[in-house]
Parts: C-alpha cells; structure tokens; sequence
RNA sequence: CGGAGUGUAGCGCAGCCUGGUAGCGCAUCUGGUUUGGGACCAGAGGGCCGGGAGUUCGAAUCUCUCCACUCCGACCA
C-alpha cells in the first residue's frame, strides 16, 4: 500500500477524552472514531488490526474443534424470556421493538441463542460433543463506557458454546479451550495469565478469567511472582489428554480479587504480586443453566433423557486492539506484535522525487510484496521528521528508511521497531533480505 | 445511577469573572523555498461559541432548561 492513496487519519495532538495510552494510540493513529459513548468506527488500519486478531483467534478455535458459526446480533425476547434472563438482564440490555411491536433485542450474549440451535438439531448423545462458536458484534449498555474500547458498549467477541452429557465430558471441552487460549494469547503476544474466577451459582474450579497484566486494567488480581517467568507457550495436540497441560497452567496461584482471600492465601506474601489486569477472556463451565429451562436434552446410552452441559468460552477481540497496545507500547507510540501488526515492513522515502531514492523504494516495495510481505510505502511529501515519527506511531515492525544522505553512502537503514535498533544495510542486501521471505530478521 | 467537570474552526486551547467587531497554535488550500526525527516564508479559506428559552439597546460571556461527552465510584468480554 502507498501511503499516498491510503486513509490514515494520524493525529499530532491527543484529542482530550482519551485518558490511557491504548485509547490515546489508537486515536492519534487513525484507527478508530468515536462514533457516540463506547461506540467507535473502525478506520482502515484500526479494521486491519482488528481483523488479524480476529483470524488468529478463529484459527485456533478451529484447530481445537470448534465450529464457526454466525448467529444474529437481533435476537427475539421470547428466548430469553424461556431461560428466565429476560427479566434479570436489566438496563444493561439494549431492547428494541419492531414494526410489529414484537420484542427484540441487541444481543449482549448469545447463551440461548446457541442453545435453541442445539435443542433443535441434536437429539441423541452420539452426536456430542458440539462446540460452536461465532465472532460477532455484542452491544451491552454499560453504565460507564470509558478506555476507548476497552470498555465500549458495542464490541466485537469470540463466543463458543460447548455441549456435552456430562459434567467429565464438558471439562475435557473446557480444557480444549483452556489450552486454545493460552495458543491464541501467546500469539498475540501476550502474556495471559489464567486466573481462578467466579464461577456464580455452579462452584467448583471451572471458571477461569485471562488477563493480562497492565496498570491500567480494571481488574485487581493475585498472583505469585513466578508467573512472571512463566513460558506461556502450550504446543499440544488436542487429541491428547489436555489435563496435565491445565494443571500445569494451574499449578501455581492466581485468582482475582473476587476470589482471593488474604486470610487463606497458601503464597506466602514475599512471593504474592498483586496488581491489575486487562480481562481479555473468560471460559466457564455452567453445567445445565440453559438446557433445563430450555429444555436442550439428549437421549443417553441408557436410553434416558439428559439436560445438555454446558459451557461457554468468551475472547474480547475487539478490547485485545486496546489490550496489545497497552501491552507493548512505548513513548513514540504502539509496537505491534508481528502476527498483529497492520503491515509487515514500512519503507520510508525521505526525499520523493529523489531520482535514487525513487529507484531504491520502487524496487524494495516490488520484492517485499513477491515475497509476501504487506509493505507500506510512505511515497508522501512530509517532512523526514515528521514520516519518521507517524512511522513509530503507528508501530510497524520493521522500517526500512531510504534517503540520499544514506544512499550516498550506499546504504538505507533497517529499523526494528521492538528495539529500536538500526542497522545499516546496502539496498541490495535489503532486497535480498526481503527476498527471503517471512519472518524479517537480519542475518 | 450518585459525585465532579467540559462543550468556542478538523484537533488542542484562550476569551466568560467584569456583556460591546470571535481569537491563538496545529491541521487544510495556493505559491515558493525546503527535506535524516512532527520544516520555513507569503497569502487564503474555515465558526448558529452544543440546542432551546429568558434578561438586556446588545449575550460566547448573565439566568433557566434540555442534550452530548469526559472523569471518579458501584457493575462487566
């Protein structure tokens, strides 16, 4: 892409409602547009980010098992008046009638939705288990939207429902995404730290909240320190019994503050961190919560019928934008993670019009997008000073900066955003480089 | 929903107290000069001062009243 003919609305000065960094960011980045309170419009580069999140998480819903649907973000009042929950939701669900005055609302999750699906379809115990799930645009209204969309009304979330006939059958389920999260969280490049939480009315220990650790977050939460030095990278095959790898993920403390209690803390306090966290998922086991006032049963290997178990599994996309960047930035702006990242390579022309500089751009931009590189090009007249900062604003991995004061010298610079560091390279080995396909690194 | 604020050009702000021609910086447009860390010179355009109702000869400014947005708390992916 030329930056020349992209929409990349960057702001110099931090329009004033944006009070933490992630927001800030992605203000003057031109990623998003506050729309009304916690609704915001997604500008190309916001929406490109967005959307490699979104396919890092489907990709490994996918590899775990679970199957992507797309059910609506309208959904009829009669289901939720089925699970009792029509009633119980209160002001934070957006309802809405139609022409007909028939009763409708925004969904602000979609527990029985899936659940009507599955009642209607799966009628025998050999059809289990099911684990669907779907990307889709939620709208909760909040009392206090704030942080950008870290905590909008509408927001994008993965939610995947399983269903299983027993409570042993829905913890192997509940451990498949266990494990898919802490893939897709790593990936992202985020240190996810599993955390006991809340499990309501059900108990037990199959509740668990993701988060990562920022500040700014909203959740208080305890830990012990070594979670600090925790490789957080799970390469499982699901086929395999998951639950050593749980217990692995679970062996040391972490719970929120809902859940912890200082009184009976087993972590003696030297080794006890507390801090806040970014939410930035949430699995939970709700056993037969929907399926027995909905009336979603199988018939078992006993010929008898069975309430469908449940459980549901929840990846804030659209909050991991804010979340990855209050993760990983730094003073002159975002550094995205490489699988996140809007653009592969940046490669800055100083000087357009330039007659080498033109030549070297033109030929780096033509090799880095044959080798599958998606390349930014800034072909615009600004000034060097200012490329170079919106460059570091807008946090692509690498740059490769092209001037004639470099050139002279026979020389561009390659540029590590992560680091900082600069290496001076001849254009041809810049090519070369590029030539080589993903991932960048020198040498 | 309680508490506290803010609405003036695309963005950031001043002006309001003490009523009298609506300003500054950045951005934008034109021309020129520039080009290695948010350039320079000259010129230009752009505002129902959040909406409504009052007070007044006269309201961005005073009063009332809506609305929107933000921050702090209680709730949540």
């Amino acid at each position: 892409m030329r930056l020349s003919q992209y929409f990349l609305p960057v702001l110099k000065e931090t329009p004033k409602e944006a009070q933490i960094v992630s927001h800030r960011f992605m203000l003057r980045a031109g990623m998003i547009q506050q729309s009304s309170a916690g609704i915001y419009s997604w500008l190309p580069l916001g929406l490109k980010v967005l959307n490699r999140i979104e396919a890092i998480v489907r990709e490994e819903q996918d590899r775990a098992g679970a199957l992507e649907i797309k059910m609506p973000t309208i959904q009829p009042a009669e289901l939720w008046q089925e699970s009792g929950r029509y009633d119980d939701y209160g002001l934070e669900m957006l309802r809405i009638q139609d022409r007909h005055q028939r009763d409708m609302l925004y969904g602000p999750t979609n527990e029985e939705q899936v659940t009507d699906i599955c009642r209607t379809h799966i009628r025998s115990y050999r059809q289990l288990p099911v684990n669907l799930y779907h990307i889709q645009w939620k709208f909760r209204d909040e009392v206090r939207p704030r942080f950008g969309v870290m905590r909008g009304r509408e927001f994008l979330m993965k939610d995947a429902y399983s269903f299983d006939l027993s409570k042993e059958a829905a913890r192997t389920a509940y451990n498949k995404m266990f494990v898919a999260y802490l893939k897709t969280f790593a990936r992202l490049g985020l240190t996810a730290i599993p955390m006991e939480a809340d499990t309501g009315p059900i108990g037990g220990d199959m509740s668990h909240e993701f988060i990562i650790l920022a500040d700014t977050g909203e959740s208080g939460v305890f830990f012990h320190k070594d979670w600090l030095e925790t490789d957080m990278v799970a390469d499982i095959d699901y086929a395999s019994d998951l639950q050593p790898v749980v217990d692995k993920f679970t062996a040391l403390y972490a719970k929120t503050d809902e859940k912890h209690d200082g009184a009976d803390c087993p972590v003696p306090p030297s080794d006890l961190l507390e801090k806040r966290g970014i939410e930035v998922g949430h699995i939970f086991y709700f056993g037969t919560k929907y399926s027995a006032p909905m009336g979603a049963s199988v018939i078992g290997p006993d010929g008898e019928k069975a309430d469908l178990h449940m459980g549901s599994y929840g990846i804030g996309v659209s909050r991991l934008a804010g979340g990855i960047i209050e993760a990983t930035h730094d003073e002159r702006g975002i550094v995205w993670p490489a699988e996140v990242a809007p653009f592969d390579v940046a490669l800055v022309n100083l000087k357009p019009g330039h007659e080498q500089a033109e030549a070297v751009c033109q030929t780096l931009y033509q090799a880095g997008r044959q080798a599958g590189f998606d390349m930014l090009l800034d072909d615009t007249a600004e000034s060097p000073g200012a490329k170079l900062a919106v460059m570091d604003l807008i946090g692509v991995p690498w740059q490769i900066i092209a001037g004639p004061r470099g050139l002279a010298g026979g020389t561009v610079e390659l540029k590590n955003r992560r680091s900082g560091e600069i290496a001076q390279i001849s254009p041809e080995s810049a090519a070369s480089l590029l030539a080589e396909g993903k991932p960048l690194e020198p040498r």
